[in-house]
RNA sequence: GGCUAGGUGGCAGAGUGGUUAUGCAGCGGCCUGCAAAGCCGUGUACGCCGGUUCGAUUCCGACCCUAGCCUCCA
């Protein structure tokens, strides 16, 4: 049982010590609080949300994600819908809140706004200023890239190279190409605070450093984020952090998840292939969804087409038929965290979150339930299934509630029951035309019929 | 151009210096009144070319291709 992450600071898979025994910290980029959160939203949401679980059964573990609520592209969506900028960002925070729930990650144990944490922040640009790290600039603050020898070291990039590939034009106050912006003005009718540099907001990358530092400390043991973050933020999140606090280390391990694709392709708004969770939600269950996200490694880009989210669900109902046939048998409900999770399942997760490896251990455990002739056997397999699945947040549902569930707009339990009844009296008369045309009619209604040796059971097939 | 990941059977997707990944789909069989589900069996898979090796999909080198990042981006 030891964890082992791929830390992007050296590339390498490492052996995961936190730096003080029994306790973890763990900060996770969070949204940008102006608009439905999409698949690729998603995807880190529920990663960290695995490794959550996976370090809270070891270790006492303080997870933050925080919301970016102080953003020019909330300010921008608040001006188009001409609404309060406050508005804009109190909707969509409750609005990724409950689209993540219905993926079945839990909240984390902090999530920080940015608006409650600006003096933080104008108290951290001021430490940098002091130190030579920051200068202002007609109303700016510019961190300084050349005082930092290690800028570049997370991203692997070279500080000329930046200089020279720079694509934008260069704000004409700047000393370097490369400096990024710590505080801007504001005019009046943007959102502003008063500070030392005049009434202005903080940028984007100083809004994580001071959060992390005010609730996790100088020294994090886990930074997470998607890989696009890598360059800038996270490289500068490390040199602001990094100056700010006399050189201490800021982050043990860096970790990044790979892009979600659709049909091969980025997600973007010009294209018209942005997948919301909130219409994925309308295909599938939440549970599905999750599934699929986790059916990749998380390093790995994730290409979303359009067989990906049944596939998931024809998983599901595999590894739930399996459950349902030993509880079935063993005639006793399954208690939630009565097994254990599977040790081979776990040695997965442990080899840098492998988590398709994983799901691999659960069909196993799903094929030795089926092919089990000992009740005793089934349920204890069924026990560590239900225990390994928790750990991936899946399999948490009641079996028949998963098997029944699905388009709402079918026929009632009541009436599918009614149906059954009624095909179980032909079959007993041996009047087997009748038998399958009511089975026939109720596979044009989306159920389908599973005949065991303890009767009928169904399920639907949409949805 | 610089940097970073990748190229695995029909599809998705792990992994490994020689032995079944797994799921879906297909094929054969068992079970079943018939189906479905389940079970059993079944696939000359590892981009191309060299090299190392008794043996390479796995290591090394070149090449081709794909994707991402290069200060909006999960």
């Amino acid at each position: 049982m030891s964890l082992t992450l791929h830390n992007t600071r050296t590339r390498h898979k490492e052996a995961f010590v936190p730096a003080e025994e029994g306790r973890v910290t763990m900060y996770v980029c969070g949204p940008t609080v102006y608009n439905f959160p999409h698949i690729g939203n998603a995807r880190p949401a529920v990663i960290f949300d695995v490794l959550a679980r996976l370090l809270r059964s070891r270790y006492q573990l303080t997870y933050a994600r925080n919301i970016t609520d102080i953003d020019d592209k909330i300010n921008k969506a608040a001006a188009e819908q001409g609404v309060p900028i406050s508005e804009i960002a109190a909707r969509f925070t409750a609005v990724y809140r409950e689209d993540m729930a219905a993926l079945g990650v839990e909240p984390p144990d902090l999530e920080p706004r940015a608006t409650e944490h600006v003096p933080g922040i104008i108290a951290m640009i001021a430490t940098l200023v002091d130190g030579g790290h920051a200068y202002a600039a007609e109303g700016h603050v510019l961190f300084r890239v050349r005082s930092f020898a290690d800028y570049g070291a997370l991203s692997r990039r070279d500080r000329r190279d930046l200089l020279a590939g720079a694509r934008v034009e260069v704000a004409p106050y700047k000393e370097d190409a490369g400096d990024f912006v710590l505080w801007k003005p504001s005019t009046p009718e943007l959102p502003g605070w008063e500070s030392p540099w005049g009434r202005g907001r903080p940028g984007w990358h100083i809004e994580c450093s001071a959060m992390v530092a005010q609730h996790l400390g100088r020294t994090i043991d886990i930074h997470g984020g998607g890989n696009d973050l890598i360059f800038p933020h996270h490289e500068n999140e490390v040199a602001q952090s990094t100056c700010a606090h006399g050189g201490e280390l800021f982050v043990r391990y860096w970790l990044h998840n790979g892009f979600v694709n659709v049909d091969h392709t980025k997600m973007s708004k010009s294209l018209g292939n942005v997948l919301l969770v909130r219409n994925l939600l309308k295909e599938a269950p939440g549970e599905a969804i999750r599934l699929a996200l986790l059916s990749a490694h998380y390093r790995q880009p994730l290409d979303w087409t359009s067989d990906v989210l049944p596939e998931a669900k024809r998983k599901l109902d595999r590894l739930y038929g399996a459950l349902h046939a030993a509880v079935y048998q063993a005639q006793t409900p399954l208690v939630a965290g009565s097994g254990e999770a599977h040790p081979e399942f776990v040695a997965a997760l442990d080899d840098d979150l492998n988590t398709p490896k994983a799901l691999a251990v659960l069909f196993d455990l799903a094929r030795k339930i089926n092919r089990s002739e000992s009740p005793a056997e089934r349920s204890a397999l069924a026990g560590s299934l239900r225990a390994s699945g928790h750990l991936l947040g899946l399999l948490g549902a009641d079996p028949d509630t998963w098997l029944q569930a699905g388009k709402t707009d079918g026929l009632s339990a009541e009436a599918v029951e009614a149906f059954l009844a009624e095909r179980l009296a032909a079959r007993k008369c041996k009047d087997f035309q009748a038998a399958d045309r009511i089975r026939d009619e109720l596979v044009a209604a989306g159920i389908v019929l599973l005949d065991g040796p303890e009767g009928t059971r169904w399920r639907r097939t949409a949805g």
